[in-house]
DNA sequence: TCGCAATATTTCATGCTTGAAACGAAATGG
DNA sequence: CCATTTCGTTTCAAGCATGAAATATTGCGA
């Protein structure tokens, strides 16, 4: 009839597609874990922290009244018994502190202490120069781009 | 004189162009993390294994005659220690195996054993698909287009 | 009010990850 | 040859991450 080789069909588009968005993936992974080394690195070697204690600084500064530990891993997209350990951590370093909620005696309220804020500004200063340096490759229409794909992938899943 | 207000510097771009940069990343950041997080889930629950178990069968898949550690935690760009661990557990497993190398004994050749390309037959037809899913918003065109993109953030870093 | 489900958080075991230190083996330079 | 350096790997301590179990508290319905 039509039909196509049965070996290579001529161009199955469903087969094509797919390893086209697995190829995507591998280069989106790729990508991304190097720029995510690089930052951890440095955040290591700068301000002797780590990009989760980072994570939670940034979401804090964003509340500053204050987030429940469930609104923060809910917001971090990380699980529960997690944020407890870095929440800890940054306890300890004087960065944050821990509240009690009027009426609820389950529940914590997080917040960022004056050193806190303090210490994420500079490290939120520095962090956008790093981004700023280790995707210099990319124009302005191309991060625009990039930001409508992935909008596109985001869509999708 | 014909300078812009130095509160908000009428677009100044360099400025502009950083902050570009930094939404692509944090939005880089999220779409990779919420794959990758689908992925590390249905990897447990379908074949109780890891992704970076996977990753190392992937690696050994495509180099039949095995790979020293070094070259498999620098193809992988992890560390040496790291390897150690996820290989000593693949050894458990009975999916890979060390050998020695003739005339160097401090190196170890590690491959597939064929239950170990069996098994990762089967997880990277599981893996495509699932990718090819998640990944369902994003249409030919589309997909290039974030292949150009972030092969530009690439050549940046 | 009593029992019980739902909620907020912590604890735990397991595994990944790193960077540094330890170690044996090989290579190299007097 | 022997000392020193380099190389390949493992070991180690610390921290991140998950999912499941444990704990405590709240709230709801009979």
């Amino acid at each position: 009839m039509d039909g196509g080789d049965p070996v290579r069909p001529a161009g199955d588009p469903d087969r094509e597609l797919s390893k086209e968005r697995l190829r995507a993936w591998l280069r989106l992974l790729k990508v991304t874990r190097r720029i995510e080394a690089a930052i951890r690195s440095r955040m290591r070697t700068e301000f002797n922290t780590t990009l989760p204690r980072f994570d939670v600084l940034a979401a804090l500064d964003r509340f500053p009244d204050g987030l429940r530990m469930s609104e923060l891993s809910g917001l971090l997209r990380v699980s529960n018994g997690n944020v407890t350990g870095v929440v800890d951590r940054l306890v300890g370093e004087g960065l944050v502190e821990r509240h009690a909620v009027a009426g609820d005696r389950r529940a914590q309220l997080v917040r960022l202490t004056g050193r806190g804020r303090a210490a994420f500004a500079e490290m939120a200063r520095r962090h956008e120069a790093w981004v700023n340096e280790l995707m210099s490759g990319l124009d302005a229409p191309t991060a625009r781009a990039l930001g409508e794909a992935l909008g596109r992938v985001g869509a999708g899943g």
